[in-house]
DNA sequence: CGAAGGTACTTAACCGGAAAAGTACCTCTC
DNA sequence: GAGAGGTACTTTTCCGGTTAAGTACCTTCG
């Protein structure tokens, strides 16, 4: 079956291929008359516009990309990607726009992907998610003027837009919930060193346990997985002095660190207060059910991809901030023993 | 920043377009001195073939597509879709090819959008998941003789390529271990009822338990989330016969249903074993850690997206069976009180 | 020595749209 | 009734590659 072309409407309707065009795409030009047969003949046969004929003619690609630098197997248990991914789908797909992923495994691979993209104009923009320290994709993206968007922020960004949530907020409201349930000693299993939002949840960790007068000091970075995650609250647990409550940087490990309680003896949450970062349905269904930091992150996913939309529509963009996590107490927090 | 095209290269190496265009993609024609110098200068200004023009002149777009057809709150939590897609990212990103995702609300979506991406010619094939009964993509994609592969059959395939997993197998083999272990009466929770390999499961799961003299007609179909599975969990549980073991058709509804009983005060594995469909790591992250039916499903959109590149670059393509699901017992199969 | 054949190119057409520039005809206005 | 201005087109060029067809030069051989 041969793909019809704007050439097959122009001889169907006997004028050509300029009236066409012009017609398609809604510009003045022609009259209403020839422009409804056009239309009507367009939609008859079936038409669509060669997306790469369209692009050689410096239109947008209709696509954005997306490259996750993340190993596989954390991307298939982490939600929040495809949270993320299924909020842009939203605004992207009413947008007519598609979504082009591909899970890169270092960062150089990433950094020719999105030279590559741009160079082949594949996409109109990028997203660009786990900001790490003196991230080169800034640099990259700025220089060579691609549209972008950071899932993240509001330090190391450059000057490019993003949309960030206040984090130092949300660890500051959960230890001065801890602390005021009356826990003194609360650990932190923080995610990947690198990235700089781990950076920023640390410092605010840090800060409001001094300021509230509670031992913050044990922290272990990990790189997401319930492995590292059980592995991390086993080392806490097993110290002396051991924690009393522990914030989670996903609810992956939490429910790891929640299994560990329970097969050290300890009793959660009489024991040991768990706390975790990020609210999918698994937190709710575990027993007991998670206390956890909710985000909406559809909604954020949604509200990068608008932006970038708007980018690359022209408009100038800068930083957007979307609420920061609210705590949602359930089961797993109470005063410490 | 402007893109260097072949032109660029042509105009600095001094000769012409047809010259740099045969010198690239190494077809005879050139010297190899003029081949290389051609090369050297495009590797110095760092030249990209666009895309679109590529295409335009009929090579491939280097994209293949992917619909999802669930509902996003669901593709956050499944982990099935997110091992997939890093499967097949692995095999396309070696080949250079792109995946092009989009999320869509409903059949008729998806249809047009396989139509969009044909008529756009954006895509060179794509891979079908979640098979239906007389799914009408079989026909449309035949139709517009748009490569493609199914991951799932091999009934209701047509005549498309397709890679599947002998899942009766699977139900077989659990139902015989939970019925050598002494349980009489087995449930299931199945999943959307209109799929293709859902009716699989429960044809096997029927004619396990006739072959085996075990009670299975307690089914409940549901949507995959983890409240239908813990809704369903809850009403096996309150029936009077209630089964001593329950299949569930993932592992969120595995997990929720662990909870279930416990909630409601029974013990597991003691008063029931639950065995769950798909090992994510979420299986062994939870007290007591799921027994669950193991299957590689990176390597299963690994070898789909293999067959879609042979199907592409012109091989017939044919069914293609991967190992089926292993049950892996853990800590919640034990015989019945 | 001249025709045949090969090499290493160049030229030009083509893919399918977008859009600038050109044209024919009609209407309005002074 | 002539010039200005608008409408509704057509013609042409362009985007950046690929590729068929053409050409200039060199080698080889009867």
């Amino acid at each position: 079956m041969r793909r019809p072309t704007i050439a097959d409407i122009a001889r169907r309707a006997g004028v050509s291929k300029g009236a066409v065009s012009y017609a398609l795409n809604n510009r003045p030009g022609v009259s209403p008359h020839t422009r409804e047969r056009i239309l009507a003949i367009a939609e008859e046969i079936g038409w669509r516009p060669n997306s790469a004929a369209r692009a050689l003619s410096g239109a947008a690609a209709n696509a954005i990309g997306l490259a996750l630098h993340r190993p596989a197997k954390i991307l298939g248990i982490e939600p929040f990607f495809m949270e993320l991914v299924s909020g842009m789908e939203g605004v992207l797909s009413a947008a007519g726009s598609a979504l082009m992923l591909q899970v890169v495994g270092d960062a150089d691979t990433e950094l020719a992907l999105y030279r590559r993209w741009w160079g082949e104009r594949r996409i109109d923009g990028a997203i660009l998610t786990d900001l790490r320290t003196d991230d080169p994709r800034v640099g990259l993206l700025t220089e060579l003027a691609l549209p972008a968007v950071i899932v993240g922020g509001p330090t190391g960004v450059g000057s490019l837009p993003h949309v960030w949530s206040d984090e130092a907020a949300a660890v500051t409201e959960t230890v001065s919930y801890l602390a005021a349930l009356g826990h003194r000693r609360i650990g932190r299993v923080a995610g990947l060193p690198e990235l700089l939002h781990t950076h920023h949840r640390d410092a605010a960790f840090a800060t409001a346990g001094a300021t509230l007068g509670v031992d913050t000091s044990m922290v272990i970075w990990t790189d997401y997985t319930g492995d590292e995650g059980a592995h991390a609250t086993r080392t806490m647990l097993s110290n002396p002095a051991r924690p009393t409550a522990i914030l989670y940087d996903n609810d992956i490990m939490a429910v790891a660190g929640l299994s560990v309680a329970h097969e050290m003896g300890l009793a959660v949450p009489t024991d040991l207060s768990i706390v975790a970062w990020d609210d999918s349905p698994l937190c709710q269904v575990v027993r007991p059910p998670l206390t956890a930091l909710t985000r909406d992150i559809p909604a954020y996913g949604a509200r990068s991809a608008a932006l970038l939309l708007e980018v690359i529509g022209g408009e100038p963009g800068a930083g957007v901030e979307v609420p920061h996590p609210r705590l949602t107490p359930r089961g797993t927090t109470a005063p410490p023993p």
